[in-house]
RNA sequence: GCCCUCGUAGCUCAGGGGAUAGAGCGUCGGCCUCCGGAGCCGUAGGCGCAGGUUCGAAUCCUGCCGAGGGCGCCA
């Protein structure tokens, strides 16, 4: 409860509940920001035109209560019934030093903890992790984060394409290749080669596709060395991508993984209680439900296809298996799937089925937690210079080559092992950052310059101002636990509007958490990293004559950098001590 | 044709129904006796268009224009 507009709220709560009569809880006093003051509150206009009285006298009488003298100095009435808030000092300096000694930096937990299931990142075998992904797993990773830090069960799941008619020519090539040749083309090349000499033969070759469908008949048949040879495919793409997860930092692991093969089994009985319940209908040769509300091209309705004309599962149907294994099995009751927006229709079709099936029914949210597109300065999709997607690995390559870069340029006095070691956490840091700062509805321009930029809303700007505060307390040779007793004052207008700042981390989190929506914490960790910024340039820490005010302001440094660094960690990105 | 998303400053982006719509870059102008100038302070410039709901709309609703995406057996 360390918001103080969460803390003021509670209190116009009563004062208005006192003023009309009505029951607190039924009423928002309508606390937001303000320029004018550290708060206003706009409750009044509303509560008045409720009640048919005049807004400036119901806030005037809300004012008169009293009850706000305690954490306000000042309280204003304004313009049409506006209530202007001014916290006391001292006040915020509680609430603050209460934060600073909390581990959690006063965010508070979730009001009910909830059983979540993350469904992101979702690579297909064979082929490389490209850009197309970054998004996926770099929110997913990120509401992961977010969620278990305020109390959360989480389940990551890497619902990777591992299944599917491919594998027959995949297979089919390898076994053309040699197994040994092959593992070794796959460990040491890029995987797109291997599937596009498979993909070149099947379109080339009868021969070949014939091969390849029988091989996909043997392995959805379970044939133990058809399965093998698919295990090998599978292992060593997981190699590939996991060796993306950890240069990218993420926490996904192979415990995490749930492909599309793991649902197999379920298929049939999918359809099954499908049928049980009357909603399977046969429809030009497939087996199919029909949604309510879904139309196609001509109008008519338009089904969700659990089995095809030819007897085969598509996605449709481990959507809805995945659905029941996550509500039965793992007793999740919010599904988040971190999944492109062109998805939307797909996805809704399938919650849609699994409503009428009642497999998803409250209090079990399932929720489609849809991202933009990356683009290319050309405002088309991102793609290399010479046309292709652009992988993942030589994406990070290319980050952390130029943050090494500019680092080796401010720091040439720096070990080039830990230029090495901060270029990488610059670098990697920027591209993620870049990618979680802007609204994950909209699609958004891929800049180097503007990424790696050490001005702006960038993730090199906040790693700086921690490393800088960081610099503070070697230079001081302060031990920064031994400041986090003292409650600050905030007497210099810099140092008030930086408490506030801090104080906002709270309501920040939740907030972030409430739209799924990372850049709101991205904003918020801009605007107070702008604010120890302007502390710092007007308010002297460790300069000679301000001894009386050294304790007080190394406590507000203290607890700007670990909200800094924890923010950061919440969107999966390190903060450099030095830099 | 129908449906979904988006449209905010020259550029890239924030804006939880509330007062005078913010930031970064770029522009122009200040601050180097500067605890890290990788900084700070200031300046000019904008809600696609038209209606509606509301005491109050960038925000909610409708229509239009523009961009992207989706619309039965790939995922």
């Amino acid at each position: 409860m360390a918001d103080p507009l969460f803390t003021i709220a509670a209190t116009l709560r009563a004062a208005f509940a006192k003023v009309t009569g009505l029951p607190a809880d039924s009423i928002d006093p309508v606390v937001r920001p303000s320029d004018r003051a550290d708060a206003q509150a706009n409750g009044a206009l509303a509560l008045a035109q409720q009640l048919g009285k005049n807004p400036r006298e119901v806030a005037a009488a809300a004012v008169a209560t009293g009850l706000l003298a305690e954490s306000c100095s000042t309280v204003e009435v304004a313009g049409p019934g506006f209530i202007n808030l001014t916290f006391k000092p001292e006040f915020l300096a509680a609430q603050l030093a209460e934060a600073a000694t909390d581990p959690r930096l006063g965010v508070r937990s979730a009001a009910q903890q909830r059983t979540v299931v993350i469904d992101y990142s979702h690579p297909n075998v064979a082929k490389e992790m490209h850009v197309g992904h970054l998004r996926t797993t770099m929110i997913g990773d990120s509401l992961v984060r977010l969620l278990r830090f305020v109390g959360h069960r989480t389940i990551l799941e890497n619902h990777i394409g591992d299944w599917g008619r491919q594998f027959g020519m995949l297979i089919e090539h390898l076994l053309d290749v040699g197994e040994t040749e092959a593992v070794h083309q796959l460990s040491v090349s890029d995987l797109n080669t291997f599937y596009r000499e498979a993909s070149e033969k099947f379109e080339g070759s009868e021969e070949f596709k014939d091969r390849a469908r029988q091989r996909v008949v043997e392995l959805q048949s379970g044939d133990p060395e058809t399965l093998g040879f698919w295990r090998l495919l599978v292992d060593e793409s997981m190699r590939h991508f996991n060796g993306v997860y950890s240069r990218l930092g993420v926490l996904l692991s192979n415990d995490d993984l749930m492909g599309e093969s793991a649902y197999n089994d379920m298929l049939p009985i999918v359809i099954a209680r499908l049928r049980e319940q009357g909603l399977l209908v046969e429809s030009q040769g497939a087996e199919v439900v029909f949604p309510e509300g879904f139309i196609n091209r001509e109008g008519e309705p338009l089904p969700l296809i659990v089995r095809n004309s030819v007897g085969g599962f598509g996605y449709a149907a481990t959507d809805l298996a995945c659905i029941i294994d996550r509500v039965e099995r793992l007793h999740a009751d919010l599904l988040l799937y971190v999944v492109g927006a062109p998805q939307a229709h797909h996805l809704n079709m399938v919650f849609a089925v699994a409503r009428m099936a009642g497999w998803l029914a409250p209090p079990v949210e399932a929720v489609h937690v849809a991202f933009g597109n990356v683009l290319g300065d050309d405002r088309k999709m991102f793609k290399s210079r010479s046309g292709e997607t652009v992988k993942l690995s030589d994406l990070l390559d290319e980050a952390v080559e130029r943050a090494t870069a500019a680092v080796r340029e401010k720091n040439d006095e720096m070990p080039p092992a830990e230029q090495a070691e901060v270029g990488r956490m610059v670098g990697i840091g920027a591209i993620k950052y870049a990618d979680l700062s802007t609204d994950r509805i909209k699609d958004y321009v891929f800049d180097w310059e503007r990424m790696l930029s050490f001005d702006g809303n960038t993730a090199p700007y906040l790693q700086y101002a921690h490393a800088r505060i960081c610099s503070i307390f070697r230079r001081a040779q302060v031990d920064r636990a031994s400041v986090r007793a003292v409650v600050p004052s905030l007497a210099e207008p810099q140092e008030k509007a930086l408490a506030l700042a801090l104080l906002q981390f709270d309501s920040t989190v939740h907030d972030t958490l409430d739209k799924f929506s990372p850049h709101r914490l991205c904003t918020y960790l801009f605007e107070l990293a702008q604010a120890f910024t302007s502390f710092y340039e007007a308010c002297p820490v460790l300069k000679e004559g301000y001894e009386a005010t050294r304790e007080s302001r190394l406590a507000l440094c203290d607890i700007t950098a670990r909200t800094l660094s924890k923010g950061l960690e919440l969107l999966g990105i390190e903060a450099p001590e030095r830099m």
